[in-house]
DNA sequence: AAAATTTACGAAAACCTTTTCGTAAATTGC
DNA sequence: GCAATTTACGAAAAGGTTTTCGTAAATTTT
């Protein structure tokens, strides 16, 4: 089962390769009679022209890359499909890779993806990315780039993400109008800027509050995941007691891990303590009780991704150039009954 | 910035196209000083072949294809981080896309698949796909395929999938051996196999036990998530209150679902009824009671589904033909509070 | 009816790489 | 010193598409 080509349509019907291929793209020096004959064998032999071919000549391939820290996170999920379904919806393929957190593969990615000719590159950079050689090199190819969710400020490129400073300030904020003054905030690892910046919200919102920034009720969970937060919980339980009034985490998954601990310790949410996490993650309304979080718009933040990245490459195939674009994707409070 | 060529290297050094090429990639019939020089220049130019160039010419692409029903399942997000890790240890890129659960578009992306040229290809069927054309188009190309999770068994081609059956028969056989005699179950929409298989494995455990198959305990979870588990609980005891022993899932989320019911009616969990649920999601072992589950191993799955196309394109490349293979993934009963 | 225009097609180059085959020049063998 | 071999390179084709340009033939214009 051979595919057809230009080629043999023109042998069948004796006709040059050039006139087939013109026929088939509706060119105007091609009679009608012509065009129906070429269609019509075209279609019956089930003719699709050869994407190498046509890559090689034109230099664009309809495909993007797009290269996240990792899949397992519900929140990239959300992204992705945001991302796919804009891109099939303009019979583009998306090229997906990961790079587990991991400078190194997510430089040879960048690579890989250059190498492959894809026609537009969509990052969420990962926690250990300090270096932007390779961001650059994007650049220096001329191949739209948009930054998403883990962005560096120092790369020029368009970028999309939300406010973590104002996010979590927001969670803080409303935590000091509900009375809370003790407020315990288990932060992330240094490195991602989401992460200082989440901390930054805390820290300022305690500031213009008028609240003393009290180190000791920082704690740190530097994997943001579930067993980070039970551990954590219970540190601050035997250091504090319940001598605190509520609980901000850097994500749901950790403030579901405090939660835990709490449960089985029979500490009362809100009452004792109050528990606010971040991302509202699905579970969060399904957890008891049920948790209170930053919504981050997932899907929000794939569609403006994706979107602008379109524009980027429609623009430069008009040979326009266009600004690049900085997007803060809006986050709300969910208030639920953790407090 | 425009990518150096093959040409723009032979001419800096006066040789011929070929010489350069051969110089490249070692040929013998080129002298070493020849391949020195040719080497240091294409170093210092950052030189890469073109991919299109040596895509149409070999008519391979390194890349391989993967279609899922949908994204945010985590498991199938352990599938495809299976897949990618392995894809990249080998320098492939995997064009992934989803079906979204819907026919017409699986078949859409088959074909565009197949005229992207992709050298293998990985699929997790839509539920509503019963017509398998487009995968028979697959095996005409010549392409391996792997089928995963959701398979058909009519085609032709390797598959990667649980025995359903048997797990849910396994389940059951717990609930029947810890003493329990009726046994709900939630059972998921008519389509896909699997759903229909962990019925089929409910059915024949009770039957095996001499144990009365009711229709009555049986409820329909079309979406098998969360709010089909929480309606189909509320529907149950207002049916049977708790005159029933134990309740089996489809999925964990339509059992988490019903243990939200039973939790908000102070139903006790597994005092009044025991709980088992499917696939062992990562908030089973965090929701209260924890869940039993049955784990199926996905990355398992994707790592094996993954080989089995690696095998199929290498034996391809070499002219060998491979037996198809059928790999059953051994799934295993996960205990906790919940039964 | 001759000139000007239009119509309808084909040749060929370009995109870039890979590999076969041919052939000078250099080397070896006797 | 001549024949046989080896060494080292280049020409060219193939992979398939797209587009520019050239040119016969057909048509229209004067």
């Amino acid at each position: 089962m051979t595919k057809t080509t230009l080629k043999e349509i023109a042998k069948t019907l004796g006709l040059s390769i050039s006139t087939v291929s013109k026929a088939l793209k509706d060119y105007p020096d091609v009679s009608q009679q012509t065009k129906k004959r070429v269609i019509e064998l075209a279609e019956s032999l089930s003719y699709t022209p050869n994407a190498f071919a046509q890559s090689l000549r034109s230099r664009t391939s309809k495909t993007i890359g797009v290269i996240i820290p990792a899949m397992v996170h519900y929140f990239f999920s959300n992204i992705i499909d945001a991302i796919l379904k804009k891109a099939e919806s303009r019979d583009y393929m998306v090229i997906l890779m990961q790079s587990n957190e991991d400078y190194e593969l997510e430089r040879k990615q960048v690579d890989l993806l250059l190498k492959k000719g894809v026609d537009g590159i969509l990052m969420s950079l990962s926690n250990k990315t300090n270096n932007f050689e390779h961001l650059q090199k994007i650049i220096d190819y001329d191949i739209p780039l948009v930054l998403f969710d883990k962005i560096a400020k120092l790369v020029s490129c368009s970028k999309v993400s939300i406010d973590d400073i104002q996010a979590s300030y927001d969670a803080v904020q409303f935590l000091i109008n509900k009375g809370h003054e003790r407020i315990v905030y288990f932060r992330g690892d240094l490195n991602p800027q989401n992460s200082i910046d989440r901390f930054l919200g805390y820290k300022k919102a305690l500031e213009d509050n008028n609240l003393v920034f009290d180190p000791s009720l920082v704690y740190l969970c530097p994997d943001a995941d579930f067993k980070d937060g039970y551990t954590a919980a219970e540190k601050l339980i035997s250091d504090h007691g319940t001598d605190i009034d509520a609980l901000h985490c850097i994500t749901d998954l950790t403030a579901i891990g405090a939660i835990n601990y709490f449960n089985e310790k029979s500490i009362r949410i809100p009452e004792e303590i109050a528990v606010l996490g971040f991302s509202n993650w699905f579970m969060s309304s399904v957890i008891t009780p049920t948790l209170s979080s930053v919504e981050q718009n997932a899907s929000k933040m794939g569609e403006a991704s994706i979107h602008i990245l379109f524009d980027e490459m429609d623009a430069k195939q008009k040979g326009i150039t266009v600004e690049h674009q900085k997007i803060v994707i809006k986050t709300e409070l969910i208030l639920r009954n953790s407090c």
